[in-house]
DNA sequence: CACTCTCCCTGAAAGC
DNA sequence: TGCTTTCAGGGAGAGT
């Protein structure tokens, strides 16, 4: 279940590694619909070259050199893993990519919540896709100014808050749930109850998170996977996330977890108020 | 407008 | 052991 330090750790794999080839070929694997059907102009990328990889929240940017950006959301189950012309395709593979070297890059995606999107250069910022993505947390943006401001009119929990796309992209459960552990918040306290000294606290420790994460290579659930193959570390940092019963490392009382908006909130009732 | 709920989908794991 | 049920959750769209 990629979130953003996953999604970062496959962009900096993608940039040392397919940066500079060409896309011989693209090929559509199955007519299955992913989260919106491929899109049946993906043949436009045959013989462009890749100039550069990048993110927004959770979507990643392949540039090409004919004006084009070939965008990858992940979604639940999706992998892109490199292989090289011996591969086989297996069951799920969507899309590959077959580049200069004969290298292949396969998109497979299991739960089809993923997407595949072909845009232009010049409409990247206007596509529909990303018009109502909020600010991205790793850059200057997320300041305490900006997060005060929007949480002290949120009536919502802050669990939920810090989830919302809307406010800040990429924080998804395993990092709301951690970084509200590490600020000693109750992820059901409503986010304009916050003080501020707590709401600075909690975006220091977002940002923290998230890059420790990127450091481990991320997390793995499941089996989540790098392009390579190889797993992420940071699953055995967790403090709450999937430990309800267990002690807290803090204070050793039992980690509880709890439903909110249909997802699953991991906390000590102890440590977080 | 703000917020919640349901659905999409498959495979792993838990329950019986 | 084997079948059934539950759960995982990002995002879209419907519903309150």
């Amino acid at each position: 279940m990629p979130e953003l330090p996953e999604v970062e750790t496959i962009c900096r794999a993608l940039s040392k590694q397919i940066v500079n080839h060409k896309i011989i070929k693209v090929n559509r694997l199955t007519n299955l619909k992913l989260r919106k059907a491929i899109p049946q102009n993906l043949q436009e990328i045959n013989d462009s070259s890749i100039t550069q990889i990048s993110r927004r929240s959770k979507y990643i940017l392949i540039h090409l050199d004919n004006n084009k950006i070939l965008i990858i959301h992940l979604g639940m189950s999706g992998k892109i893993l490199i292989k090289d012309d011996k591969y086989i395709i297996q069951k799920h593979d969507h899309v590959e990519l077959i580049l200069d070297d004969k290298s292949k890059i396969i998109y497979n995606d299991p739960r089809r919540f993923g997407l595949i999107y072909l845009s232009d250069i010049e409409n990247i910022k206007n596509i529909e896709l990303f018009k109502d993505l909020g600010i991205e947390p790793l850059e200057d943006q997320f300041t305490d100014d900006y997060f005060n401001a929007i949480l002290k009119n949120k009536k919502q929990a802050i669990k939920l808050a810090i989830m919302n796309p809307k406010i800040i992209v990429g924080v998804g459960n395993i990092y709301a749930c951690e970084s509200l552990f590490t600020s000693k918040i109750s992820p059901e306290r409503s986010a304009n109850s916050l003080t501020k000294n707590e709401i600075s606290t909690l975006r220091k420790n977002i940002i923290k998170i998230l890059k420790n994460s990127i450091d481990n290579g991320g997390s793995s659930l499941k089996d989540y996977k790098n392009i390579n193959g190889e797993k992420g570390f940071f699953q055995n940092s967790f403090f709450v996330y999937g430990r309800n019963g267990k002690e807290c490392f803090i204070c050793n009382e039992a980690i509880e977890k709890l439903k909110q908006a249909g997802r699953t909130s991991f906390y000590c009732p102890n440590c977080q108020k």
